[in-house]
RNA sequence: GUCUCGGUAGCUCAGCUGGAUAGAGCAACUGCCUUCUAAGCAGUAGGUCAUUGGUUCGAAUCCAAUCCGGGACACCA
């Protein structure tokens, strides 16, 4: 059990002894105690006082003597300031903890739970790239499983791809107009990369093909839309030429827009892509052949970087098999009355009852929408899995859909529903905002990969490492192991719910809040054990006499890991280890280098006797397989030297 | 318009269900390599926690209003 823990039942009958009142041990407010103060955990005490009917100081205090005289293992002594009442910790009880996991390789590692869930994330589309957005995602999904795992689950990674729709056909298209058979083979240019390129020039050909038909627009000339659409054009190109004010330029952008959008999709390349999408559907063999041709490319790049990354997956999902499942739900819907139809056949649900809007499940034509396929998608999960909880890690711009798919579900009675959970997480942005493909801001991901390695490169060398001895091979490791530990650590100390912000004109810091700050202190540790070689009677030893404080600390925050990764699990957090991680590395490299009058103080192969010595290699091992756990969870790895 | 998330040092971020004088890193400035790895350590400077009210022993944290910013509200995914 953990200190915090044994404190708050010990406080808990503290409190029903003195006070006769039954408290639960999460009214029991702990705190770590300031460092201006002696102790190591604090009580606050002022909620008492309801029922103490004393002040703050004197129910601390009978609180303090109670503890000490019925736990005193647990609690050597302590003092009031105000309503704190500051806890010493008995030292024995920081040396049983040292003795027993300082050789302990999993530590914080929770026994199975019997409870199964899935993860699914990344969830590219297969036209074009990953990129920094992405990234983001693969890292977090990826770290929260192993967070999951190290809780006691059964995690299955699942990844669902986007591998169908018009914007497939739209590289697809380009390609069959542009390419003149260019394959990756041919070009030299990466499955995943080929395709987007080709993405890209279907956009700038609808752009292209787009302007006459918006200058036709603005002079009042709609011969190129249907009736139906005049009206409406002409209402927003009268709104367009209307006295504007300051604050109506914004207004005056979206009528822009809207007219541009629908000018986009009567080019007639636009129209080329839709019937593509129309053959595919109706699975047209020579519409179908290209486009397993072209998504083979796009795999095959996106193995590379996955690889590359350290990401994997036990579970594939393809949108061209599993977008018509939501189907028989739907008919199941209509069946139990909680869907109903429109005169033009399309399927609704209604949900203005709990505030939300009404929703489409399936159009008028009988062909389902991203909703249809994503409750499907729900079903087969749970068909193959039963898992307890169906985990979906989707951008926070998707928060209003996931709130309808769950609502939905539930009102169908799926048993999927109640287990399903949105982790959502807020948009990487750049210095002026998001990044938008049609203005080319978009972070590539193979690039920023490239670039991190690079960096790492360039400050190993420039930093006068001794690296005489490392072989090719191990150098090339070495820079993967800090430019790749640098990127994740970025995109995973910040808290998922948060948006974040990265600036491409300064690369990633390797100093400070950082993963290779991390790393050097693991390798500085992994150093020292090996230069103190195979130490004798470690096993059994167990130090008996005084901790200097560095030496306590750095066993008080070790201690504290297995409730690090319980947090870290309730609040589906990677950044509260990222925290942690550095906090220890810290402590680590103060207690590393820390002189008294130009001697250190706590020297470890030369202390001052052998004691000390063995005492502090404990707790250098405990710190290391701590520090190394922590970077595991996510997805970094630690260099035995650098 | 409705819903939703956010606003903490020059920049990027921590501050858990209210607790002691609001913390890190980067950038800036001082020191420290005859010492187990200086990608490090020690220190200085930098704050009206968006604003205004409220709740109470106590508010960056909870509530309300306002201002500013992001996102969502498609027969796109």
């Amino acid at each position: 059990m953990s200190v915090v823990q044994s404190i708050r039942t010990a406080a808990v009958a503290a409190v029903k002894s003195l006070y006769d009142q039954q408290v639960t041990e999460s009214d029991i407010s702990i705190n770590i105690t300031k460092p201006e103060f002696e102790g190591e955990y604090t009580i606050v005490v002022f909620t008492f006082t309801k029922f103490s009917r004393q002040k703050p100081e004197e129910t601390a205090q009978r609180i303090g003597e109670y503890l000490t005289t019925h736990n005193p293992e647990l609690i050597a002594r302590f003092n009031v300031v105000k309503g704190f009442l500051n806890l010493s910790i008995n030292e024995a009880w920081w040396l049983q903890f040292l003795q027993q996991h300082y050789s302990d390789v999993n530590i914080g590692i929770q026994p199975s739970n019997g409870k199964k869930v899935m993860v699914e994330y990344s969830s590219p589309n297969t036209n074009k790239p990953l990129h920094l957005g992405h990234l983001r995602n693969n890292f977090l999904g990826f770290s929260i499983a192993e967070i999951m795992k190290a809780n006691g689950f059964e995690v299955i990674k699942a990844n669902l791809v986007n591998d169908r729709g018009i914007h497939i056909c739209k590289s697809m298209l380009a390609w069959q107009l542009f390419a003149h058979g260019d394959t990756p083979a041919t070009s030299g240019i990466k499955g995943d990369h080929l395709v987007g390129d080709y993405y890209v020039k279907f956009e700038s050909v609808v752009k292209e093909q787009a302007e006459p038909i918006i200058d036709r627009v603005l002079e009042n000339d709609f011969r190129d839309f249907e009736e139906a659409d005049t009206e409406k054009l002409e209402k927003l190109v009268t709104a367009l030429h209307k006295p504007e004010t300051k604050e109506d330029k914004e207004k005056t952008t979206k009528i822009m827009d809207d007219i541009k959008e629908m000018s986009r999709n009567k080019t007639e390349i636009m129209q080329q892509a839709k019937i593509m999408l129309q053959q595919w559907e109706a699975g047209n063999p020579e519409v179908r052949e290209l486009w397993a041709t072209m998504n083979s490319w796009v795999y095959e790049g996106f193995a590379q970087t996955y690889k590359r990354l350290g990401i994997d997956f036990d579970q594939m999902y393809y949108e061209s098999e599993t977008y018509l499942l939501g189907k028989n739900l739907v008919a199941e819907g209509l069946n139990k009355g909680v869907l109903f139809k429109k005169e033009d056949n399309s399927v609704w649900i209604d949900l203005t009852a709990d505030g939300l809007d009404q929703k489409l499940l399936l159009r008028g034509d009988g062909t389902s929408v991203y909703m249809t396929q994503d409750l499907g998608t729900a079903r087969l999960k749970y068909e193959q899995y039963h898992m307890d909880r169906s985990l979906i890690v989707v951008a926070d711009e998707q928060n209003y859909h996931f709130k309808v798919l769950q609502l939905i579900l539930q009102k169908l009675e799926e048993p999927s529903a109640p287990g399903i959970l949105h982790l959502s997480y807020g948009m990487v942005e750049l210095p002026h905002g998001r990044m938008k493909s049609r203005e080319g801001t978009v972070v590539d991901a193979d690039d920023l990969i490239v670039e991190m390695v690079n960096t790492a490169e360039e400050k190993t060398q420039h930093a006068g490492k001794k690296l005489d001895d490392f072989s090719e091979f191990e150098l090339k490791e070495l820079y993967d192991t800090i430019g790749m530990g640098a990127m994740k650590f970025f995109l995973l100390r910040v808290d998922p719910k948060k948006k974040m912000v990265f600036n491409p004109e300064e690369s990633i810091d390797l100093h400070g809040f950082t993963a290779p700050f991390i790393q050097y202190a693991y390798a500085r540790i992994k150093s020292i054990l090996r230069d103190a070689g195979p130490v004798e009677a470690l096993e059994q030893y167990k130090y008996t006499g005084e901790l200097l404080p560095l030496e306590k600390q750095l066993i008080i925050l070790n201690e504290q890991f297995p409730g690090i990764l319980a947090e870290a699990h309730r609040e589906l957090s990677p950044a509260v280890i990222a925290g942690y991680a550095f906090q220890l590395a810290q402590l680590f490299n103060s207690f590393y280098a820390e002189k008294i009058e130009g001697v250190p103080t706590y020297s470890i192969l030369r202390a001052t006797s052998e004691e000390k010595k063995k005492l502090r290699l404990q707790i250098i091992m405990l710190t290391a397989h701590t520090i190394a756990q922590s970077m595991k969870m996510l997805g970094i790895r630690v260099p035995e030297r650098m």
